[in-house]
DNA sequence: TCTGGGGTCCTAGGACCC
DNA sequence: TCTGGGGTCCTAGGACCC
């Protein structure tokens, strides 16, 4: 913990809604829910319209539509929310250099390094406000939330206090003031099992932990968790924001919307998140030894089998041919709902080929998998209509795709149907590079 | 047909080495 | 032939975060 307010965190407002709401004037004021639109799939981000009805993070999409029949579902744009948070992240360096991304939407700042005049409350609460302006301005009237404490843990705590669109200054010397009252459950790492260990052991409230033993602790929680929740409960923090952060692994999986049991499309699945695995380790520069398959079975039980090479790889077939190895010791004649091959203990370079072996020649690879959808049109889409211009897709179905015509810079336009193989229409962005 | 996808960190047991 | 401890690597699972 810090003698002054200095550490900054910044969260983006329902961020991947209000992206949809910025780029399609008719969303604007209504509910939209990004995420959930797959027979599986779980909400991503609620606007808080949608939220007024129940909707929130990880609910299931089945769920929400239930609670909020009327809501836009949308599938996401992931390069449109990349874009935008490259401009936020942009505006955070030119404050401090010491700039921490938490994801796309969230980053810790370090004031300490930004030049301010000096750290005093009213300071850092001018900059915390210029801050929200410039952010305001450059994503074209996305709005942040801001939390400034003396440490990384109370700046988090701060930011959730009064969202949206709000900031929360700390004044060096009230953090345990602001704690205290507060439950466990709003420190980060406390999620739905610890809090309940905790309750099982009549602790409620960060007061109440404050007067647990640290021993007790450990024993109730492990030494990391116990010894470092000892310390957040006394507002002991000294973890630094750190610019850089090393990636640890890389990973690729799916859920399906039933469950699968043949083997070999199973195998087929794994081959081509191998190949998608190796595709982004080559564009990092990434190689890794311990390859990891993930599978989730029909009834939720989730598995893992890993290997370690004698050498690092970011070859898709190498990845490939152990991931089925691994599969191949799993029983899963119950039926899986997800798959998925990671690869970690990365180096950052390859080991040179000694052999002179092309890789990725092998045949032994080729699975066939079912035809993927001729066109892709998931809901919220960028598309263009050969006549009538830009648009994205409100839905899709029996063939057919819904389009609204507007853009951020157009008047909302029509809604017109199409054949989904409409040789018209196009999307803007390829399913690859979403 | 409850329960995503991309990650991080921790624990615990066994193998192996000194 | 017995006893013991520490350190590191590997594997599987689980909690948690956004």
């Amino acid at each position: 913990m810090r003698a002054t307010a200095s550490v900054l965190h910044v969260d983006l407002d329902a961020f991947f809604a209000a992206v949809e709401q910025r780029d399609k004037p008719s969303l604007r004021g209504k509910p939209v829910i990004v995420g959930g639109t797959g027979g599986r799939g779980v909400v991503a981000t609620a606007s808080y319209e949608a939220r007024r009805y129940g909707v929130g993070s990880a609910m299931s999409g089945r769920e929400a539509r239930a609670r909020c029949p009327h809501a836009a579902f949308l599938s996401g744009r992931f390069h449109a929310y990349r874009e935008t948070s490259g401009r936020v992240m942009q505006v955070l360096r030119e404050l401090s250099p010491l700039v921490e991304p938490l994801s796309l939407d969230e980053a810790f700042v370090d004031l300490a390094t930004a030049g301010l005049p000096d750290l005093e409350v009213a300071t850092v609460t001018e900059a915390g406000a210029r801050l929200r302006a410039r952010i305001h301005e450059v994503t074209g009237g996305l709005t942040a939330t801001v939390g400034i404490a003396s440490s990384k843990f109370l700046a988090k705590v701060a930011s959730e206090l009064d969202k949206p669109d709000g900031m929360t200054v700390v004044p060096p010397g009230t953090e345990l003031d602001l704690l205290r009252p507060m439950k466990v459950s709003v420190i980060p790492g406390v999620g739905p099992a610890t809090a309940e260990r905790l309750r099982r052991a009549g602790i409620h409230t960060i007061a109440e932990l404050e007067r647990v033993e640290e021993d007790e602790l450990v024993g109730l929680l492990g030494k990391a968790q116990g010894h470092g929740l000892w310390q957040l409960a006394r507002a002991r923090d000294d973890r630094p924001v750190l610019a850089e952060r090393e990636t640890k692994s890389i990973s690729s999986e799916g859920t399906y919307d039933s469950d699968l049991t043949d083997r070999r499309l199973m195998e087929g699945l794994l081959t081509r998140q191998a190949r998608e695995v190796g595709a982004r380790m080559r564009k990092n520069g990434h190689s890794g030894r311990t390859v990891t398959i993930k599978v989730r079975l029909h009834d939720f039980t989730t598995l893992s089998r890993s290997s370690t090479l004698s050498s690092p790889t970011d070859d898709g077939a190498t990845i490939a041919r152990v991931a089925r190895t691994l599969l191949g010791d799993l029983d899963t004649t119950g039926g899986v709902r997800l798959l998925g091959v990671g690869v970690s203990g990365l180096a950052d370079w390859v080991q040179e080929d000694l052999f002179g072996d092309a890789p990725g020649e092998e045949e032994d690879d080729e699975v066939v998998l079912p035809e993927p959808p001729r066109r892709a049109w998931p809901p919220g889409a960028d598309v263009v209509h050969d006549e009538m211009g830009a648009g994205w897709v409100w839905g899709s179905g029996s063939g057919v795709v819904t389009v609204r015509f507007e853009t951020a810079h157009t008047p909302p336009g029509p809604v017109r149907s199409f054949r989904m193989d409409d040789p018209a229409l196009h999307r803007v962005v390829p399913p690859s590079e979403d």
